[in-house]
DNA sequence: CTACCATATTACTATCTGGTAATATGGTAG
DNA sequence: CTACCATATTACCAGATAGTAATATGGTAG
């Protein structure tokens, strides 16, 4: 499992680098709770049209979101809930990651305190 | 759970820009097995040596290995398997996707076919 | 001390990418 | 048809970053 070779690879880099950028992921978020048109996303993440529309089809190019026209608007939706599976990995981690610092910090600090 | 503002969010996008290249997924992969030494890992990802050292800073910052020097060499140890899980993830939902797309493309070939 | 090896850092270039303004497209209403 | 709205695309700029050659650091041996 997980080939090594960086043509393997490629793809889960490319994978992750759709997942590595702000903007990307407040639309996914956004989009958390259900389908939402343009002009919605757009409201709720106080991003630019254009920028909106630039992500928006980034993320289906990777297969994250679908698109349907409906109307006069055009609305948008989570196909791989398994994102919010790797976010939450994630969250989880820099969590502890950061528990592990403070008390590091914590054990400074008690140092300094103890050299005065 | 999964807050949506952009300071809640970019923690999360800047770990998964970390493993959003190709060259530092090649050396996780190559310390999958274990401990292993900068020149070992320059041997085994055929990287440039500057590069190595650099791909490996950003991956100590990020938390996902830790830095042990022995002797005249220094050894690099994954600290953070979660990585695995991420990447196994990915993997997954990829395959899965190539196989949708495999298939949607037999389905086309298959109309065309009927057609003439 | 000097010589040497492994690793880290610096300086630089080429490439990529997020954001945005302007423009294009495409559907709907009147 | 024209006017209008929502979305997409284009063209551009500014900032970030992977790669590399050259250099610095730091530990070891003789």
């Amino acid at each position: 499992m997980l080939e090594s070779s960086p043509q393997a690879l490629a793809p889960v880099a490319e994978y992750f680098k759709v997942l590595s950028e702000v903007s990307r992921l407040q639309v996914l978020c956004c989009l958390k709770s259900g389908a939402k048109n343009v002009t919605e996303i757009i409201q709720e993440t106080r991003l630019g049209q254009a920028n909106v529309s630039k992500h928006l089809k980034v993320l289906m190019q990777a297969g994250i979101v679908t698109r349907q026209p409906q109307g006069i608007s055009v609305f948008y939706q989570i196909t791989d809930p398994i994102i919010f599976e790797l976010c939450e990995l994630v969250c989880d981690r820099l969590a502890i990651r950061l528990q592990e610092q403070t008390q590091q910090l914590e054990q400074l600090q008690g140092l300094r305190q103890a050299k005065k």
